[in-house]
DNA sequence: GCAAAAGTGTTCAATGTACACCCATGC
DNA sequence: GCATGGGTGTACATTGAACACTTTTGC
């Protein structure tokens, strides 16, 4: 039981706000773009899949939350985080009044340390094509599609898709990882361009172990500033 | 006295999340881009000047939330709101952890019904000068910073600034009140060689009751559609 | 007639877009 | 030697930026 002083008026409540972060965690695996989902272990929507989260703690960031969520579930830094939307919808919860401030990370996959990932058994935590999703839980099928949206978005901006690759990649793992986020092909002439005359990729002297075709040259990438105030790199 | 289920364990806290709405509301008066602000009456930060917002209502959805404040303050409607931004600084209140979800409003001068403005002595509610702030309470001075370059990306995506003008307007107020929230000077036949191709606006075949000059053209403003999927009209 | 704001086009640079062939390697 | 993906350049259209003079009115 709460009193809780609202709108001018002291009411009593038998529940208050609630505040959880949701992140969406974007990854490039098997030339798929994926994202990472739990299955709920309780009530509400027990068993469904859903965007993972979790309640903000009272002296804690909303930032802080949305790493520490990350990391929970991934066990990943330094990667790329911005806050999406809150979603404050009276009844996208049920039976509850719950506000949550979704994120959205992008993750590469060689960064990947999942507990989860070693057993081939069903697990609570799994990866998922982003055409290919489950019902979900709550308002999470809208929080995704926004999520996708926004980074269509951000990476006209700046180069946040370096963040799904790994270290050392060819341009044309670059141009595919831009392909399958904005979902259309992108020419190669003009795309190996356009990253070539930004400085944002610094060439290699190596190249990849060809896979029985001729090698590709690697790239690093260099010069990451963001456009987005909002966007961060936590390392 | 509130136990909260928070990060799965069970806690015992004195106080929970609050979680309010504040809107930064703009106009333009006097040939300045102006914020309305309103001056505490209590602790924390009593006699402060703050941007208008209150708590979100336990039903209530957050635009809904925000709308309703604005219309508290300014009795418009039909105006340009947007969700910002959620601060959520463990620290930015003082005594209590208080989240707020932070929109931006922009309302035509012409549409205003401000109570307080009929009077000249100094009451709780005022426009000031963006660029002439008094020392604010809390975070506000950054959620208003955030708010103007907000404006300024939107502004180049979506013809909002009609939002600040009156029905019918000169296409050198239009250029006017862009050169105002951008805070640049810009090229008079290149802005309305851009403003007539977009087919945004209408020509009318009135003109300004010219002050002394020769007369300007009015135009109205049409096929408003934004780009951004998060700011709407709300009527 | 003059002061003051309204109105009007052209040139140039930069950027984006369309498009097809040779190259290096593994097998 | 051939199949496969790697790598490269040009022509054109679109867009944004710089720039100055004539027109209309009130006084």
């Amino acid at each position: 039981m709460c009193f809780l002083y609202n709108n001018n008026m002291l009411i009593k409540e038998t529940k208050t706000h609630e505040v959880t972060t949701d992140v969406v965690i974007f990854t490039i695996k098997n030339s798929k773009l994926m994202v990472l989902l739990v299955r709920r272990a309780n009530e509400p929507f027990k068993g469904r899949w859903a965007i993972p989260g979790g309640f903000i703690r009272l002296s804690e960031d909303l930032d802080a939350a949305a790493l520490r969520i990350l990391k929970e579930k991934t066990n990943v830094q330094n990667i790329y985080l911005e806050q999406l939307y809150t979603f404050g919808d009276p009844l996208r919860y049920p039976n509850s009044r719950v506000i949550t401030c979704a994120y959205f990370a992008l993750i590469r996959s060689d960064d990947l340390e999942l507990s989860f990932e070693d057993s081939t058994q069903i697990t609570d935590v799994q990866w998922h094509k982003v055409n290919q999703l489950p019902s979900l839980a709550f308002d999470h099928k809208e929080i995704i599609e926004y999520s996708l949206k926004r980074m269509r978005e951000r990476l006209e901006l700046c180069p946040i898709a370096f963040q799904l690759l790994p270290k050392k990649f060819t341009l044309t793992e670059l141009q595919y990882s831009y392909e399958l986020i904005m979902g259309k092909k992108l020419d190669k002439r003009n795309f190996r361009k356009k990253v070539l005359s930004s400085n944002i990729v610094k060439e290699l002297d190596e190249f990849s172990k060809s896979t029985s075709k001729r090698p590709a040259r690697l790239y690093s990438f260099d010069n990451i500033t963001l456009n987005s105030k909002r966007g961060h790199f936590f390392s």
